[in-house]
RNA sequence: GGCGCUAUGGUGCAACGGUUAGCACGCGGCCCUUUCAAGGCCGAAAUACGGGUUCGAUUCCCGUUAGCGCUACCA
């Protein structure tokens, strides 16, 4: 098999919006499904309307999809600059009877489900009157003269498709199986607008068709209008692609996502703190399952078993407490060296690396950071609570002081844990232990006083690492300074 | 209103005619423990409803209900 035979998908986002959760989604999906298969993805922004188009935010989405590791093998294309291409199209399906020139107001169709409604809510007739749809437009039966007297009157003109009136037409769908549908359900559908522009559905098949597109991978939003692009494949003569029609991402109340459900960019889920990987997995098995139970799937693993025939059909809920458990289970996981860059870019952003021993020392930065791991949920605890293996600016927190530093012996007693600590000459895990041991048996008290006092007075946190290890990690120059630091902060307690 | 799609615990999935209906998130409890996590164990929690087909239905068919989608000279 060579290249020739390999799928060819595509992702083509239109410029309207910033990259949300569904659309990464359908993006990941044409991704991986090409990845799978040794295909190509290509992408194709879709930007013919103008009046939504905001082509400043092509950038975000660029880097939306830059963040989630999904590359593309062809383009970006873009659709504004590709016009001509539509307009011979339309004029060729013009010419060969398939399409006609439709001269309507735009207004007459505009609105057309908000006509119907009227339905006089007496008690329960329950015969309101049903709505009317304007299936075949009365313009693809103008004969000739008529024809050339709106052309004469400077008429604005559409092109329209003309949709059979007897039939079906079908379509094979890799999720949903083979599709068909009375073709007396499809309206003779706009392909160009009175204004020259292209709908979406002729634009979006001269594309596909002329980028060799083999597989149509995107929401399920598009299933009812496909039936359409299939007729315009046939007339423009083409045979359709084949269809996957992947399921909605509702928000909790199951309604499609939005920004009423509150972050669904995919940048919002990159500032906060979320790996690409754990995102990338969490927002795989939304509408895909590889059979069985597994669940945490390294990027490499999906895509090795990625296939469409595992896509769902049903609508999937967007459950953010999940997304944080794969979170969790990406920042313990795996290796700790696939971790580093991202906790040097949330040191660097907070302004914590120049300068830092992190910075200067990369093996002390892979201690540091597989200690404080396990501990972590969001990127942003590398700064955030756990600032103090990194920085020697940090605060004692109200609620840790309030639990832990209480007890009116603490300020003698770390004194004297300072001078113990300083003694030692072999600094290793051990060796506090026996000087913290050693120092509260001699006093008398409970270990867990000191140890947790100290943790206090070295990391300013009351939850932290266990206290020998993040010793280790601090180096005895700056445990025994930040003990020793702490002292006139517990004492007037 | 019309057409279509879908329907397993709260959520995401598994079981593609035969299981005590499985896993995970979340939730509750216990254990571990020097804080907090992690980890281990236990628990509550589902096949929307009604008909068929079948020796046998979560699984196949029909209806009902519900949700969603489409029904634009938006994409």
């Amino acid at each position: 098999m060579n290249a020739a035979n390999k799928p060819r998908v595509r992702f083509a986002p239109s410029p309207t919006g910033y990259l949300h959760v569904g659309g990464a989604r359908t993006a990941l999906f044409n991704w991986l499904f090409a990845r799978h298969e040794g295909g190509t993805l290509l992408l194709r922004i879709e930007d013919t309307d103008a009046e939504r188009n905001r082509p400043e935010l092509l950038d975000g989405i660029l880097a939306g999809l830059k963040w989630l590791g999904i590359e593309w093998d062809e383009g970006p294309y873009f659709q504004s600059q590709r016009l001509e291409m539509y307009h011979a199209a339309a004029e060729r399906l013009l010419a060969s009877g398939a399409g006609f020139a439709c001269y309507c107001k735009a207004s007459v169709y505009a609105g057309a489900d908000a006509a119907p409604a009227d339905e006089q809510e007496g008690e329960g007739d329950g015969e309101g009157p049903k709505a009317k749809r304007n299936i075949a437009c009365p313009c693809r039966d103008l004969v000739e003269a008529e024809r050339a007297a709106r052309e004469r009157d400077g008429t604005p003109r559409a092109i329209r498709f003309r949709a059979p009136r007897t039939g079906v037409t079908s379509f094979e769908d890799a999720v949903f199986g083979r599709r068909e549908v009375q073709n007396e359900e499809i309206e003779d559908f706009v392909l160009l607008r009175s204004n020259g522009v292209p709908t979406y559905q002729l634009s979006v098949v001269v594309d596909d068709i002329d980028m060799r597109i083999t597989h149509v991978i995107r929401g399920a939003d598009h299933l009812s209008n496909t039936p359409k692009q299939a007729l315009l494949y046939r007339a423009l003569g083409a045979e359709p692609p084949i269809f996957a029609h992947v399921p909605l991402i509702l928000g909790p109340d199951r309604t499609r996502l939005s920004k009423r459900h509150g972050a669904t960019s995919v940048s919002s889920y990159a500032e906060e703190g979320f790996l690409p990987e754990a995102f990338r997995n969490f927002l795989a098995l939304l509408g895909w399952s590889p059979g069985g139970n597994s669940e945490f799937l390294r990027t490499t693993e999906i895509v090795e078993r990625f296939t469409l025939e595992g896509v769902s059909r049903t609508n999937a809920v967007f459950d953010r407490p999940k997304l944080e458990w794969f979170n969790t289970e990406y920042l313990q996981k795996p290796p700790v060296e696939d971790l580093l860059p991202y906790v040097q870019a949330e040191l660097e952003r907070a302004g914590l690396w120049n300068g830092s021993q992190a910075s200067a020392d990369p093996i002390w930065f892979a201690h540091a950071v597989d200690l404080i791991r396990p501990r972590t949920r969001l990127l942003g605890d590398f700064t955030g609570w756990a600032r103090a293996f990194f920085n020697d600016d940090f605060d004692y927190e109200a609620e840790a002081r309030a639990k832990f530093w209480k007890d009116d012996r603490l300020p003698a007693l770390l004194a004297k844990l300072a001078d113990g600590l300083a003694a030692i000459s072999d600094w290793n895990h051990d060796a506090c232990d026996a000087a913290l041991r050693g120092l509260v048996a001699a006093e008398g008290v409970k270990a867990g006083l000191l140890i947790n006092a100290a943790r206090v007075a070295l990391v300013g946190r009351a939850v932290a690492p266990p206290l020998f290890e993040t010793m280790v990690v601090l180096g005895k120059d700056r445990v025994v300074a930040r003990l020793r630091r702490a002292l006139p902060v517990i004492a007037p307690n």
